[in-house]
DNA sequence: GCCGGAACGA
DNA sequence: TCGTTCCGGC
């Protein structure tokens, strides 16, 4: 616990909802400056042109599926200067997110996980676009 | 593939 | 605190 500093000051909704401690967060942590993996996820699916590495899946809001786990894991490795780092290891971190309430997994589907985070939380991070259907024909979806 | 404990580092 | 590395188990 740590009081020298929140970054956001508890903004009440005007319908008074509260949103996730993780959606005040800007581009990064109170603690470290170094980048979330949560907040490098959705800069890449934020880019068209890693489309084919990972994407918003259709249909389900928040959800997104890693097309190519091995490109993920060397994107992130990249970032991180940590050239060992691999789909294993990311998807590890991924896991911690579970209990942190920003990530859960779609199971049953492979490489695809869930966040958790709602509409109301889109006035907060107008960076994140979900794309339920952008006018392309959605072919992708194979099992 | 996915899970989560454990040790460890910045 | 947020991963990174490693790994036994499912």
């Amino acid at each position: 616990m740590k009081a020298g500093g929140s970054v956001v000051d508890k903004a009440e909704g005007a319908a008074g909802y509260h949103f996730p401690d993780w959606a005040y967060k800007t581009e990064s942590s109170p603690g470290s400056r170094q980048i979330q993996l949560w907040h490098f996820i959705l800069e890449l699916l934020q880019k068209e042109e890693f489309r084919h590495v990972i994407a918003w899946q259709q249909g389900e809001y928040g959800e997104f599926v890693i097309k190519d786990p091995d490109e993920v894991a060397r994107l992130w490795g990249r970032r991180k200067c940590k050239p060992q780092m691999n789909y294993d290891k990311l998807s590890r971190a991924l896991r911690y997110y579970y209990n942190k309430r920003i990530l859960h997994k779609t199971k049953g589907k492979r490489f695809t996980y869930k966040f958790n985070f709602n509409k109301l939380v889109m006035p907060n991070y107008p960076f994140i676009n979900i794309r339920p259907n952008a006018g392309e024909k959605e072919t992708e979806l194979v099992g």
